[in-house]
DNA sequence: TTAAAATGTCCCACAATTTACCACCGACTA
DNA sequence: TAGTCGGTGGTAAATTGTGGGACATTTTAA
């Protein structure tokens, strides 16, 4: 690991086939900007450095999906037959604050004032990412989060993981 | 990029494949009129620009159609069988509050009276775009209409999406 | 049948917001 | 030590959004 910039670690580049990875420190200014970091930006395709599609996350989060990985959802969300409520509702939670942002021209991103007020963000944030997506935390619920669910780490790695460990 | 209007830039389309999508909170005037957000508008193709379909969407909200995507439905329809009385009474529902509508030289969108006090639409409004359309609710029905399926969405996600992933 | 009221349409000008851009600072690297 | 990259803050300009005035059309009531 690597020490650049403040206090941002900067992870090694990690092969195209596994998505990103990292724990990332970031502070917003006055107007809802942060600087999207060097070490996950060297981790996107060059041509998904560009935009992203931001949406209201699974948790009390935002989630910033690279487009060319939006699309991909997109696509497959796209083959859903619209006249079944189910699938109807479930559009709906997905896109709830679905909203294209891109970087400026020194690499921030923007994130509207209604989207900050939704999951509770404040001056100090933490990104993480993995696999297709960046998900944006508060600082103090992203910990918080972690926290209250590190008891049941153990647990969890037995249950969702034990399984794979059988068949190799 | 063409010129259009008296200021509106119109960009090429954004998602052409995959369709509309965003959150957009606007805020209607004495008149009933609001303002076609600019977003959303940048990804129509120009000549689905002007004119839209209106009518009763599925659950408590408006549904307005580009009217290509309009027409495409429109097709479908003219296919069933009216001599069955299910058929004939689901082109009633579907066709509930029907009314072209199109935007003023400034961009907006006018909402007749009668369709605001169908679905309990009020001063503040949210528009949520997915796929082919574009739904109006009134705002604070639409964050409890997100409240009360929230629990469901991570079954829901499994449900809908389940089955998308094993295609991969 | 006509007048008055209500509703809907169109267009202008200004206000507010957003976005793009610029200049700088500081740290690490070569 | 100079140059490059990462990071911060602010300003100016372009775009988006708001309210209202004036007119047309439809509906209601007398």
């Amino acid at each position: 690991m690597v020490k650049s910039g403040r206090n941002l670690l900067i992870l090694p580049i990690i092969n195209a086939m596994t998505g990103l990875v990292g724990e990332f420190e970031v502070k917003l200014d006055a107007k809802g900007r942060f600087l999207f970091p060097s070490g996950l930006r060297k981790q996107l395709s060059p041509a998904a450095q560009e935009n992203f599609m931001l949406n209201k996350g699974f948790e009390e989060c935002l989630t910033l999906y690279p487009m060319n990985e939006w699309e991909k959802i997109s696509e497959k969300l796209s083959k859903m037959n619209l006249f079944k409520p189910k699938n109807r509702m479930f559009y709906r939670l997905f896109h709830q604050g679905a909203k294209q942002v891109s970087l400026d021209n020194v690499g921030r991103i923007h994130i509207p004032v209604a989207h900050m007020e939704r999951v509770g963000l404040e001056k100090d944030a933490m990104l993480i990412a993995y696999n297709d997506r960046v998900e944006i935390w508060d600082k103090s619920s992203y910990f918080e989060m972690i926290e209250g669910n590190m008891a049941d780490f153990a647990d969890l790695a037995d249950e969702v993981m034990g399984d794979l460990n059988d068949d190799e």
